[in-house]
DNA sequence: ACCAATATGTAGCTCAAGCTACAATTGAAG
DNA sequence: CTTCAATTGTAGCTTGAGCTACATATTGGT
């Protein structure tokens, strides 16, 4: 038998969660954070290869604000994950697999950027923190804001 | 000079953010990661002893999916920094400090959450992401989403 | 064709966050 | 009062993500 104390000793406002309930609701956050950086990655790629023709090591690590070594490390990952492949000082190039999830990861950011923007908030703060808060919107969420998009453009057409 | 490709070559839309205003925004995503596990942790504390008069270490680890070393790692990390205290075989307590940040932070989940909810998203669905995404709300989100709830709360009652 | 600036690569470190395996302590039930 | 299940603690490992310092390679301009 267990030691603790007398559960369910304060039928209050909104009780806790069952542990099981919890813990699978930490543990996708904690999946989610370590693909936060990954999916930053591929994105930040495919836009650079879109806006200049090109994704170099160096400014890959000059726009995340890192040092050059942490880009090749992180790089190296994307490419045992195969989702990014490497031509020396011919930049970095996604393959399939990392097309399909950059993607996915703009469209994502697009759109919880917008939410964010419906809802009020500033650009500047906006943009700052849906690069954090896309990381982690689901694709039930994903679909609720779009949703919420449609509506909320409609009523601004009156 | 740089050796780049030629500059804003695709003058399509949306271009990129400046080098210095993108390392800007993907810098305080990785300030709010590494701090997004303390946080966890002080509200979950704050919630179990609020809930049940204590906090365990098992507890806290069963409840956050990890193994018992691991939550006692962090909750070494939560002592460094001020924020708990633990008197052995008789649960984890919050510093002033601790206490502090623990109201913000269950204040800034559950607007988090109702916003979620307020938008259409599914209730297991806004829990689960609301438990990343609510350590990427800045201040100054957290205005717009209460503004947001106060409209949409008086829309219902319509 | 050369050279210097730029880019890339490597070595070696720190720290956080996770794990398993095992040891020690404690307190509740008999 | 003893015992044993539960809790806590420790040791030692892995991986990711960051850093600095130094080494090598490439290329654009002269
Ligand atoms: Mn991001
Ligand atoms: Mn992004
Ligand atoms: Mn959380
Ligand atoms: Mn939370």
């Amino acid at each position: 038998m267990s030691r603790k104390a007398s559960p369910t000793r304060n039928p209050l406002l909104h009780a806790l969660p069952t542990e099981q309930a919890q813990a699978r609701r930490f543990g996708k956050a904690r999946t989610a954070r370590s693909t936060a950086i990954l999916e930053d990655y591929v994105e930040l790629i495919a836009d650079l290869i879109e806006s200049t023709g090109e994704a170099r090591a160096t400014d890959i690590a000059r726009r995340l604000g890192v040092s050059h070594p942490t880009a090749i490390n992180t790089i190296a990952r994307l490419k045992r994950e195969d989702l990014a492949t490497a031509r020396p000082y011919r930049g970095i190039f996604l393959t399939e697999k990392g097309e399909a999830l950059a993607r996915r990861v703009r469209a994502r950011h697009r759109l919880v950027l917008e939410v964010l923007l419906a809802l009020g908030v500033p650009r500047e703060t906006a943009e700052a923190d849906a690069e954090g808060i896309e990381h982690h919107v689901s694709e039930g969420t994903l679909k609720a804001f779009s949703e919420f998009l449609k509506e909320s453009r409609v009523k601004k057409a009156s």
